[in-house]
DNA sequence: GGTTGACCTTCCAGTGACTGTAAGGTTTAT
DNA sequence: ATAAACCTTACAGTCACTGGAAGGTCAACC
């Protein structure tokens, strides 16, 4: 399997594969005799697994851990638990933050007429010392 | 006032406010004989509001806009409006892109028994096709 | 056999919004 | 006189890619 093939099974780009080659995420891919990179199943399930890691918002670095624990058959589930959990943790602080930036947005918002003059209590907010 | 009192009463750091002039974000300030920049009121002001636009989710593109709006006594608070709302509404969908990203980890963390052992729904989920 | 188009390769630069570091000049206080 | 706490510029690094250039390879069609 060439890399374009790799890319639409397991949902990376071709230039992210090579990417992650290049920073030694995943390990060389075997080269045809014309230079080109192979895949197999392997290493689809790997690309796969790191793809939606990342989708559900793992930096490489954790990914890099998740997919050792992935290729280790003497991992301990509790490792792995306990990056999820961490994450999820990461992102309910991220989540209350955009809400209470979204409340401040609205708040300035309706005390804006929005009209064509230039009064405008959302750029008196913004330059408001707090 | 030096770039150091000007960063602690404006939020930034005075590294982030040689980068916004560097950018041409803001005007070149003027400067002291001895070549040190110098800032008044009227640079503080820029300077926080500029820090406020980046705390509520703006970017550097749309806080110049702002910015200029904030320049401009012929401005329509309209375009103030409109900006702060296609932001909220982009913050909105960020959220909730992360609180499916979070369902996703609770319900595999859910399934893993987060024990010594090798057996974990989280891996075999990350790893599978969808 | 030639040519087109779709692949593939490497390498380098750019993104956004800073932050870190180095090497040096100035000011202030002791 | 000297130390510390400022200030200056310039360049590299961060993260996770993405774009583009320059060139090699392959499959299909005329």
């Amino acid at each position: 399997m060439n890399i374009s093939a790799a890319a639409s099974r397991s949902g990376l780009s071709a230039k992210t594969i090579r990417y992650y080659e290049d920073i030694g995420l995943i390990a060389p891919a075997h080269r045809g005799q014309n230079g080109y990179r192979q895949y197999d199943e392997g290493s689809i399930n790997e690309l796969r697994f790191l793809a939606h890691a990342r989708d559900v918002g793992f930096d490489l670095h954790e990914s890099k851990q998740l997919l050792e624990l992935l290729r280790n058959p003497q991992r301990q589930s509790r490792h792995a638990r306990s990056l999820v959990l961490e994450k999820s943790q990461q992102l309910e602080e991220r989540i209350q933050q955009l809400l209470a930036m979204r409340e401040q947005l609205m708040a300035m918002a309706d005390r804006c007429q929005g009209d064509e003059g230039p009064d405008c209590a959302i750029l008196q907010d913004l330059v408001a010392d707090r």
